[in-house]
RNA sequence: GCGCGCGUAGCUCAGUUGGUUAGAGCGCCACCCUGAUAAGGUGGAGGUCCCAAGUUCGAAUCUUGGCGCGCGCACCA
């Protein structure tokens, strides 16, 4: 037998329960046994880092990551789902850096690695509990005890694995570029990295006087003008640039000759004096090319001796000026600025290749080197004395106080624009820098990284050639390496004497090397530390420590380089270094790639969802051995929209416009925000996350659904329908394991409704499947949503009748067979939708299942309703006509009740007919209609229903077009043709319709258009006068005139309402009975009353009723008018009727 | 600057290949039910589909150009 349920339920404390009966069962450890063996799944979880809180963003992503996965196991397939985390890089070093209470790279170095590498790892796991907390909360069910970390050294190897295989095919390399730099963390960051700091600030903009030297090196009054935002590089200036063919001028102040001269392009001489505020006279016209070779002095003189240019010579023979020159560059452009471009190779990637193309214009060794001002932690060097010491971005103000003290300011304003800071100190500004550093070549895979993408079915399907398709167009090569101390080191040794170089691919490889040494290190500090990480001998500092002999100079040590790598290399690797392939694992890597579901937010598009793309295809892609067919590492991507707070801006902390996860648990229950999240919107809109929507994502269905299923089972439990003991062998408790059941009788012998609900149930199974293996779970979960609304405000409401009939439904004697027909019908229903809610909602659908298969079977049913098979509908329980016609019924009830309002003729006033007029029925409808006339007069408490024998009374019709089948036989004349069907006889046009199936219509400019049935639409409008309501499908009429009869009968009713009013105030028990005395002056009232005695007994269980004079407590009414006084009492003892 | 997405009722959002009366939930107003009851149901009001031009017989939907919001990219010197 059923358990009893509570009518309100307790979703928290419920979850809470069903959560804690998955870990003592081991449900989803079950979910997996019976699947194994089936077709896989394959689902990868990307990592997230466990030293951060989670926050309702993670929720999401988590909600959608336990949906699939938990349906397509439903679906008999085969999904492990192993948890991973991400433990290495700047996030963890930063976090550490702030509980010491320190910076830059030397105070770390003074605090020491080894114990900040210590210290490191500890925080990895800061809020691991809260993490796993939520995970279970929200009802993700992943595999947290096998977990892949990735400075587990197992995870470190297969890094170092992927890494050689890149050095080894050439696409590793040391490259001396120009980078964003980080200098008070003293590192390059990827470009993945930099984009995340990008944050709107108001630079410094100035305009500089570089003045021309003339023919003996002396400094003329004649300048170039040019533009940077960033005046801290001026003092390693090398170049101007120019476009050739761009035309310049040379612009003076009127009457001022032999005063200043400024030399910029033409189509900015307009913008510059509107900038100084000066009228400007042109002196000159020049194109770029005359400028070009000039030399010039620069704004600074920290790398240049007094005197003419010194000159250097060229491969081609001759000489030139090594700096401060003019040089000729494409990239010059009229945007912004001044069309001269000051060049500071040290600090820009363009600026560097005019250096590169300078050098290779000079004999071998003698071009100029690199000018640079500034030390790698972001300070000036001594060579730039003002600025000695101290960060290039605090010195902008003085550089231009100095440069306007000397004259060579032309003009200063602010600028606005977008800058990039370190993303995890973001009040560090990054610079770019000149560094050695290591890169992959994935600019060389371009076109295969596009062919893969192209593979990947994307959701939306806007990304795979918008946001990520472009980001590939885009690629630049990978900056790999970081000058920094947590994270997988670069597993390259170097020869000390000879810099030859060689990738290493495991712990074992390393100490297989001759000679090696240095592994002592670890073991010693493992000795005075026992609860040292084994894992931590795979990292700085231990395996700095490690050096072999060298194969390349007899004698010499290979030493590793110091760097370690890009955290963001990691988890694009956990596709095979989960597994630690390929030092093991080939069994479960062979199997669980590539996946064939992941879903992460959109910022992840350069993030994991790269990362994962690029590893793969540089290994696994067309070019290399053992190549994979695309695409890989996964075959669908649902990218989610970005969270916002409250108030539709992000969410931040500060701003507390959001509230934390585990307060919507506490107070609403983990199903209502999944539900939130799957049924409110579309993934991959920006969803707002707000506290009012979640709360109010309850009743439109969980509360709904669950409001059903007390009913079920509070009837079933009194009129004994108990499956357990009518049916033997529940097996899945499908359609054809309850047609054993004791009392089951075939659908086809059922009631309508009956079927109806199973044809809208089965309909709505295909439906749901057929969009959830579409990863449309938004499309599943509306069709959901109004199958949970048929059941309950159609099935439910109108079988009441029976559920409250006489007699049993327990399958034995006193059976009352419609009943019991009723109870299996709703039984099925609720044990289908609980399997086909329970990815969406898996606690209050286990719970449901718990009691409707569990406490019902005693054990005998499948145990979890996760681990059922999901529905997916059969057809041939649908009866599409059912459908259709059940539809109508409902349309002609709503109508009813709308044609009653505008007439102000409530429900409880009793009316004499109604009719309806169908605008386009199939001919058997309006005959089923009929049949079905008790069900609208109960709806609509009328005494008669009928479909209308003669509509012309209340309706006109008009023919209009069917414009979409129309429209492309006339195309222009269809105006025309519409015009000809208002005008035209509508009743001969239908008939000629009817007879033959086709018309003509004269068209108003002359010719004819021939119209077949199917190609119009007739629209039915109630006349004036009547008491109607319309819809597309139907119009309704009702008699809006009383007898007095009808008005008795309303008046009675109205009655009825107060006693039940009264009852309930009184707290009376439903069966309890009463004793009715009523007093009244009006004899209209009385007489009513006297008339249906009878119908106001049975409805409200009064034992007795008199006339009279009520006590003095009775309470006074006005029915309609009618003064009357009731006094109800409690009767005699309870009986349901 | 370039690119991507979004802009529909007071609020949150749907709207399937262009088609006749643009939908839902919440809120609001009115009503119903009182044997799922601190629930439930029905009806109603409420819309220049951001603006403009174009394509088309017909545009919320397609094109172009604006405006606003969000995000991404980076040769913003």
């Amino acid at each position: 037998m059923f358990d009893p349920v509570r009518g309100q339920p307790d979703f928290p404390a419920l979850e809470a329960s069903i959560a804690a009966w998955w870990r003592e069962q081991g449900t989803y450890e079950k979910s997996l046994t019976r699947r194994r063996g089936s077709e896989r799944f394959v689902f990868f979880e990307g990592p997230p880092t466990a030293n951060g809180m989670p926050h309702p963003g993670h929720c999401l992503t988590r909600t959608i990551k336990d949906l699939y996965p938990r349906y397509r196991t439903m679906r008999g397939q085969y999904c492990e789902r192993k948890a991973g985390w991400d433990t290495h890089g700047l996030p963890v070093e930063v976090e550490v850096c702030k509980e010491l209470g320190i910076h830059s790279k030397s105070e770390i170095e003074a605090y020491g690695v080894e114990p900040f590498i210590h210290k490191c790892q500890q925080s990895v796991w800061r809020y691991m509990r809260e993490w796993e907390t939520l995970t279970e909360r929200i009802g993700f069910w992943i595999d947290l005890s096998k977990a892949y970390v990735t400075y587990h050294q197992s995870y470190v190897e297969s890094v170092w694995w992927a890494l050689a295989e890149l050095f080894d095919k050439g696409l590793l390399y040391q490259g001396h570029k120009i980078v964003w730099w980080w200098a008070q963390g003293g590192t390059a960051l990827s470009s993945g990295e930099v984009g995340q700091g990008y944050r709107e600030v108001a630079d410094p903009s100035v305009y500089v006087a570089f003045p021309l030297l003339d023919a003996g090196g002396a400094p003329t009054s004649r300048s170039l003008v040019a533009w940077t935002t960033t005046p801290w590089t001026l003092p390693s200036n090398q170049f101007a640039a120019v476009k050739a063919d761009l035309d310049y001028v040379v612009l003076r102040e009127p009457g001022s000759a032999g005063g200043p001269e400024y030399v910029v392009a033409e189509p900015l001489a307009a913008s510059f004096g509107e900038k100084l505020k000066k009228e400007f006279e042109v002196v000159e016209r020049l194109p770029g090319s005359a400028l070009v070779g000039r030399s010039y002095l620069p704004p600074f003189d920290t790398f240049r001796p007094a005197g003419p240019p010194a000159t250097a010579p060229l491969a081609a023979g001759g000489a030139d000026a090594s700096a401060w020159r003019v040089v000729a560059a494409d990239f010059v452009t009229t945007d912004s600025g001044t069309g001269i471009v000051h060049i500071a190779p040290a600090f820009g990637e363009v600026d560097y290749t005019v250096l590169v193309a300078e050098q290779a214009r000079f004999a071998a060794g003698k071009g100029p080197a690199l000018i640079n001002a500034v030390a790698p932690d972001g300070t000036f060097t001594d060579a730039f004395g003002m600025g000695s010491g101290r960060f290039v971005k605090d010195c902008d103000r003085d550089i231009t106080r100095d440069l306007r003290a000397r004259g060579l300011l032309v003009h200063q304003e602010q600028y606005v624009h977008d800058y990039p800071f370190c993303w995890r100190a973001d009040s560090d500004p990054l610079i770019q820098y000149p560094r050695q550093s290591w890169f992959i070549r994935t600019s060389r895979f371009r076109e295969q990284m596009l062919a893969n993408n192209a593979r990947i079915d994307w959701l939306p399907e806007h990304i795979k050639d918008g946001r990520f398709g472009n980001f590939l167009e885009t690629n630049v090569d990978w900056a790999l390496s970081r000058e920094r101390y947590w994270g997988t080191p670069l597993p390259i040794w170097v020869c000390e004497q000879t810099g030859k170089a060689e990738a290493i691919r495991s712990y074992a490889d390393l100490l297989a090397k001759p000679g090696i040494g240095g592994t002592e290190v670890f073991t010693k500090a493992k000795a005075v530390n026992p609860g040292l990480s084994e894992d931590l001998k795979v990292h700085k500092p231990y395996i700095d420590a490690v050096t072999y002999d060298s194969p390349f100079a007899p004698g010499a040590r290979m030493r590793r380089v110091t760097e370690v790598i890009d955290c963001w290399f990691d988890s694009g690797a956990m596709p095979f270094a989960q597994w630690g392939w390929p030092h093991a694992g080939h069994a479960e890597f062979e199997a669980q790639f590539p996946a064939d579901f992941i879903s992460e937010a959109i910022d992840q598009t350069r993030g994991w969802f790269y990362s994962q793309l690029a590893i793969s295809t540089l290994l696994f892609g067309a070019d290399a051995e053992g190549s994979r067919p695309y695409p890989h590492t996964f075959k669908t991507c649902i990218v989610l929209g970005h969270m916002l707070g409250e108030d539709g801006q992000k969410m931040s902390k500060s701003k507390r416009n959001y509230r934390e996860p585990a307060e919507i648990f506490d107070k609403y229950g983990a199903d209502a925000l999944r539900w939130f999240f799957l049924a409110g919107q579309a993934p991959w809109t920006s969803i707002r996350y707000s506290e009012r929507a979640i709360k109010e994502s309850i009743p439109e269905f969980l509360l709904r659904l669950w409001n059903v299923y007390s009913f079920f089972v509070i009837y079933a439990r009194i009129d004994g329908f108990d499956p357990g003991a009518m049916l033997e062998d529940p097996g899945m408790l499908d359609h054809a394991d309850l047609a054993r059941g004791r009392g089951w009788r075939a659908v086809a012998d059922r009631s309508e409704l009956d079927r109806w609900m199973l044809s809208e149930l089965n309909a709505t199974a295909a439906a749901m499947t057929e969009r959830m293996d579409a990863y449309d779970h938004f499309g599943a979960a509306q069709r959901l949503s109004s199958l949970v609304d048929a059941v309950s405000n159609w099935f439910v409401r109108r079988s009441r009748d029976r559920f409250w009939a006489a007699g049993r439904a327990d399958g034995g004697v006193e059976t009352n067979q419609e009943k019991l027909d009723a109870y299996w019908t709703l039984y099925e229903t609720l044990l289908t939708i609980a399997r086909l809610a329970a990815p969406f909602t898996p606690f209050t659908t286990e719970a449901i299942w718990r009691n409707l298969a569990g406490a019902a079977f005693g054990g005998r049913a499948l145990e979890s309703v996760h681990l059922a098979d999901y529905p997916t509908g059969d057809a041939a329980l649908v009866d599409h006509d059912l459908v259709r016609r059940m539809a109508v019924v409902r349309d002609v009830a709503s109508l009813g009740r709308a044609a009653r309002a505008a007439e102000k003729l409530r429900v409880r006033q009793p009316l004499q007919k109604v009719e309806v007029i169908l605008a386009d029925a199939r001919p058997d409808d309006a005959a089923w209609l009929e049949a079905h006339a008790d069900l609208v007069c109960d709806e609509l408490n009328v005494k008669q229903f009928e479909v209308c024998g003669e509509p012309d009374r209340y309706i006109t019709r008009a023919i209009l077009p069917d414009l979409k089948k129309l429209g492309p036989k006339l195309g222009k004349d269809l105006p025309k043709a519409r015009d000809a069907l208002a005008k035209a006889d509508a009743a001969a046009l239908l008939a000629a319709l009817a007879a033959h199936g086709r018309a003509e219509v004269p068209l108003p400019g002359g010719g004819v258009a021939t119209v077949e049935q199917d190609d119009v639409i007739v629209r039915t409008t109630a006349k004036p006068g009547w008491a109607a309501a319309e819809s597309p499908r139907a119009v309704v009429v009702i008699a809006k005139d009383l007898t007095p009869d009808l008005v008795a009968e309303g008046l009675v009713r109205e009655v009825v309402h107060a006693i039940q009013t009264e009852r309930k105030e009184l707290d009376l028990e439903f069966t309890d009975r009463i004793d009715l005395v009523f007093a009244t002056k009006s004899a209209e009232l009385r007489e009513a009353l006297e008339r249906h005695r009878d119908y106001v007994s049975g409805e409200t269980l009064a034992a007795s009723i008199h006339f009279g004079t009520p006590p003095a407590a009775a309470e006074p009414h006005d029915i309609d008018g009618h003064p009357l006084a009731i006094a109800v009492t409690k009767a005699g003892p309870a009986a349901r009727s």
